[in-house]
DNA sequence: CGGTGCGATGCCGAAACGGTATTGGACCTC
DNA sequence: GAGGTCCAATACCGTTTCGGCATCGCACCG
């Protein structure tokens, strides 16, 4: 599992389309269409649902979001962590979770 | 960032030595050289000194180090939570952080 | 029934990655 | 202080991974 394959699942989750998914990842519709598969594949479970409409969340999927989403803030957080050392190290992170 | 980079840069910081790492991750002493190098110039910031006893973290590094581990326990922990509809929404994780 | 919009797949060129071999530098020993 | 040792860093190369283009298959719609 790689942070790549959760920010695409995150994209995909919320737009609902791999293709519009694929336009805000500056990406195109093929390559994120696979990332989301191996990572299925890799989990052993469908995340979404594929309609003709587009890809709606399964429960598996519904439990996965919230959590990638903070793992990848957490990650997002962290070079400017790292750059301000009067964080002091108890303070850790506050898990700050976009109001989204 | 990947977690790939985040792994080794735990494993190195634990080792203290590239090449006891790379054993750890079942790979040669060169690509995970590569990966922390490449993660530092990501970074633009020196996460270790390197002595020739082997690799010593650096303040930014100390900083990066249990927040990483964080990071890969959660990301660990995700197949295992996907897999049990049981646990309910509003519990989400207990940020088990390993004893050591 | 022809058109449309969606994800899935085949194919190919480019980029990323890992391993082997080697280098360069600091220490330690005799 | 010369040779050996133990590190990480680099050069090079073969393999694998990855992304884009083109196309397919399918369900719905008019």
């Amino acid at each position: 599992m790689s942070l790549v394959q959760l920010e695409s699942f995150v994209a995909v989750a919320e737009e609902g389309h791999v293709g519009r998914a694929a336009q805000r990842l500056h990406l195109s519709q093929p390559p994120l269409t696979r990332r989301i598969r191996s990572l299925e594949e890799e989990l052993g479970l469908e995340l979404f649902e594929r309609t003709p409409r587009g890809m709606r969340l399964r429960p598996a999927g519904e439990r996965l979001l919230p959590r990638a989403r903070r793992i990848l803030a957490q990650v997002d957080a962290l070079p400017e962590l790292l750059r301000h050392p009067q964080d002091a190290e108890g303070r850790d992170e506050p898990w700050s979770e976009p109001s989204s």
